[in-house]
RNA sequence: GCCCAGGUAGUAUAGAUCGGUUAGUAUCUCCGGCUGUCACCCGGAGGGUCGCGGGUUCAAGUCCCGCCCUGGGCGCCA
């Protein structure tokens, strides 16, 4: 069934630096055939490129000639051939094909083109993920992503952190706030997790510098281009350090990333037509006092109000970059954050225009500064309690902060969807496939 | 949850202001031709309950009502 195993096979990006006359074997998909008579032309798509495989009927043959013949596009199919010179726009180095052999035949019509030559809607595109994949502008992004996160990794682990999972599925509604899926474990109800943030904190009194990189769920019906119901989180976790140490933190990750995509994935972002946000460290930064100030030259708005879209898009305008916003009012921040006088606290967010991508801050490490702090937000200190026993453990000074991944993939690829940035993307109407 | 814009072959679109012949185009799929194509070309064919239901009318893709779906904005959002 399968072409000669005796013969490497070589991946379409490499085949244009092989010499004249090595036999190869080439996989792939078809992206195109085209018949002229006693000879067709067939380029055939792997994850690296394209490659051309030519198909001379008095070379390989009537019955193979055939085979060539009735090709369906996508389908996947193997050639074994000889390099040779090509006079394709496209690619220096060709395929004359001595064999072909069909691996799997597609059967169209298509719900989408993946070659994108009539672009189809984002819904369609999502309905036939797989398919749409083999468009090289999606696969670049996932391509992109791929770097990214290997990118973070390298950076904790330099840094001297540990890579933790933390539990999913959770058994109490914790920190109030954002609505949780709800699900049934065996008799008990259940909850899936929207954040390690208590978990995190834990870790610190043992592991002392954490990070982990995973998928959270909210159960909001949120309607916008930059929220999903299942999204990955980075969240880091460290002891003895303060909001400042970490918001170095946050700089050089970010900082990596731009530099290592940059570095790996100049061919993507090419194909993306997109370029790189520029990185300048250190990141700036302003306190919220003076994002009030800056604002109140465009609106009304009084100290200690949270900001609003509308807000942080008139911000984006005039910081276009990654920068943060430090040292919110203490009243809208969640109860774990710690207070810096009577009406601020030691919190930060991380922006990008008018992007949110994370937010974090130093957090309160005393039993009782915590269960005061419940109250004030109207939570039960009772339900809270496998944590708060942690603190009568001694429990390190600690900081932290999550960041959403993929709106950091928003940035760096230039997508205004984060749908785009998702393989499967989960939002409140979409839940297959 | 609120507001706005949409829904026409597999895909993407034109046609709606003014109701009237066989709903047009590109791509796609199939058949025929071609030895250097490359979004090949040339010739032929196929594919549509115009989102669903109801109404007005001699006549509805087009006008009216209801519903469903999609996109976008706001809100919600550690």
């Amino acid at each position: 069934m399968s072409v000669d195993r005796q013969f490497k096979r070589y991946y379409a990006k490499e085949i244009s630096n092989l010499a004249e006359g090595t036999v190869c074997v080439v996989r792939g998909w078809v992206e195109d055939i085209r018949p002229l008579g006693k000879l067709t032309f067939i380029t055939v798509r792997d994850r690296t490129g394209l490659a051309q495989i030519v198909l001379n009927k008095n070379i390989v043959g009537e019955e193979t000639f055939k085979v060539g013949e009735n090709l369906t596009r996508q389908s996947i199919i193997e050639a074994l051939g000889k390099v040779q010179k090509s006079k394709s726009q496209n690619v220096p180095m060709e395929v004359l094909a001595e064999k072909l052999v069909i691996l799997s035949r597609s059967k169209p019509p298509f719900p989408i083109d993946p070659t994108g030559r009539v672009f189809s809607s984002l819904d369609k595109r999502l309905d036939a993920r797989a398919l749409d994949l083999r468009n090289p502008q999606v696969m670049a992004i996932f391509k992109i992503r791929h770097t990214v996160l290997k990118s973070i990794r390298e950076t904790f682990y330099r840094l001297g952190f540990i890579e933790v999972n933390t539990p999913k599925i959770i058994g109490q509604a914790a920190e109030g706030g954002a609505n949780l899926f709800k699900l049934s474990y065996f008799e008990k109800k259940a909850y899936l997790a929207q954040s390690p943030q208590l978990y995190k904190e834990q870790l610190t009194m043992s592991l002392e510098r954490v990070f982990e990189i995973s998928q959270y769920f909210r159960a909001e019906k949120s309607h916008t281009l930059r929220h999903v119901c299942e999204f990955t989180s980075l969240d880091m976790e460290a002891a003895y350090m303060d909001e400042f140490d970490v918001m170095n933190v946050a700089e050089e990750v970010v900082y990596n990333v731009i530099k290592d995509v940059e570095k790996e994935n100049s061919e993507e972002l090419e194909i993306l037509k997109v370029r790189l946000p520029r990185v300048e460290r250190p990141f700036k930064r302003i306190s919220y006092t003076e994002a009030i100030e800056k604002l109140r030259e465009k609106r009304m708005i009084e100290w200690g109000e949270d900001l609003q879209t509308k807000d942080l898009r008139l911000l984006g305008r005039t910081f276009k970059e990654f920068y943060f916003i430090y040292h919110w009012p203490l009243a809208i921040k969640p109860f774990y954050i710690e207070r810096l006088d009577d009406r601020l606290s030691k919190s930060f967010d991380l922006m990008y225009g008018y992007l949110e991508l994370a937010s974090g801050g130093k957090r309160v490490n005393s039993r009782e500064e915590l269960e005061k702090r419940l109250i004030e937000q109207e939570l039960d200190p009772k339900d809270f309690e496998y944590h708060l026993k942690t603190f009568d453990y001694g429990m390190p000074p600690h900081s932290g902060w999550g960041l959403g991944v993929d709106r950091l993939l928003m940035v760096v690829t230039g997508r205004n969807n984060i749908r785009e940035t998702i393989l499967y993307p989960r939002d409140p109407k979409r839940l297959v496939p």
